[in-house]
DNA sequence: GCGATTGAACAACAGTGATGTGCGAAACTC
DNA sequence: GAGTTTCGCACATCACTGTTGTTCAATCGC
């Protein structure tokens, strides 16, 4: 685990902590946390005060693009792969946001489709391709996670359809469908769904037993939940498969 | 000079050259020409063959943006610079593609400004800022220059208002008017100045005695023009004033 | 006012990217 | 088809950038 997560979990769970105290966790000078600390704090994960910070970091929230990045790299890769897997050349695709789905654009870069992403970390991982054609979304970076949000998004997508979307949510279960953290990600990631014909959705585990603020479309809407390990009741019910959806187990 | 403009350049000039004369121009291994030769490919520049290379550049065209981005930094550091000092807190701008206008987003970083970049060069410049508001056109990238085109881009523009336009064009003179090379770079160009109040020409001296091949809008559309050195005819006369445009240097 | 904390400057260090060399494989020439 | 040239991969080397720690003067809070 990176000295930063580290920190901001820390941070996190005392609700506020000193730089020595800090140091002497991380085994870092205090200088580097220091350091560490403002980076964190433009990243609005917490902020500063004369010899410590506090966490700014919500119940309700995600932790920032940057700390999860570097999360379940294995699984994430494995995730993708799969659902690089399911798209055929030719296809047009729309790529949501977050660290799962970029992984999926990393996988696209040589192949010979067309991806439009819902994030600009995913915009330049594709802008060097020669053999993707990109189409940019408009809209508003949400910062850090550079999602693009908004009314621009929302006519962007409106204005194309196509084949496939992948979506990548913050929580999914057959009862309350895919939930997102965010309420201006989740009416774009629902324009995502309602312009393309096959929905697959690539969720790693932990987002199975999790669900977030805003709903985005009922499980029903998905053709396909690519995921690492599945979770399932007593009965052995993952309760996606009942609802007519596809899980594939990465 | 890079060696890499370098070679571009006598590969231009000679038509095709051989590897082994590439090395000795430029004093490096033949490896490492065949290296550059590789990505010189890549960006469209020249086309391989056994042995060496030729060239593709075409006369009408500019040479592509990673070859262009560190010539003649300074005048477009100036340049950049005083445009910035045009533009006051709280505007909302609309920034055109090419590296001079890659200058202006830098400098706009930490400024409180409504910024809609028209290339990804600037919005991946400008997205780390918590002080602008970043708002991201839609289109297809260009590769290599990554601006934004086609019908995408036209609606994010046509759905806004703003107060200032910088354009930075391919040529400009009293008689022509604003030109582009490109067409679809065109057509942005004239929807961004049809959506601005406010148009300011930032533009090299070297583009005030070259016109390309696409109508952009004429002169008199223009506020102002920043540049780094004007030319003038026998009776001092630069042209552009007499249509009322202020013409700045830097 | 005093002590703790901070941020800037400098040095050491590791990680990354660029370059050159050697060699086997592929391609072109005759 | 044989010989020669060219190519690209693998590895070693090197410079450079970014990270970390240390020191010290300035600053902040009590």
């Amino acid at each position: 685990m990176s000295r930063l997560k580290q920190i901001s979990e820390a941070v996190r769970d005392a609700g506020s902590l000193g730089v020595a105290e800090l140091a002497a966790l991380t085994g870092a000078s205090e200088m580097t946390i220091r350091r560490d600390l403002e980076v964190l704090a433009a990243q609005g994960v917490l902020e500063r005060y004369r010899g410590g910070a506090r966490s700014l970091l919500l119940r309700g929230s995600e932790p920032p693009f940057a700390l999860r990045s570097d999360e379940n790299t294995d699984a994430k890769r494995r995730i993708a792969a799969v659902v690089a897997g399911l798209i055929a050349d030719g296809e047009s695709v729309v790529l949501d946001s977050g660290t799962t789905c970029l992984e999926v654009a990393r996988l696209l870069h040589d192949r010979r489709v067309t991806v439009m992403p819902l994030s600009l970390h995913s915009v330049n991982a594709l802008s060097s391709s020669s053999s993707v054609t990109l189409l940019v979304p408009g809209g508003r970076p949400r910062p850090g996670e550079l999602a693009l949000t908004g009314p621009l998004a929302l006519a962007s997508l409106q204005a194309l359809r196509f084949d496939t979307a992948v979506i990548g949510c913050c929580g999914l279960s057959a009862e309350h469908g895919l939930t997102a953290f965010d309420l201006e990600d989740a009416s774009v990631k629902r324009t995502a769904i309602a312009s393309a014909r096959r929905v697959i959705a690539a969720v790693d585990a932990s987002k199975l037993t999790r669900t977030a603020l805003a709903h985005v479309a009922p499980a029903s809407s998905l053709d396909a939940v690519v995921t690492d390990a599945v979770v399932t009741d007593a009965a052995g019910d993952d309760g996606l498969t009942a609802a007519g959806v596809a899980v594939v187990t990465a």
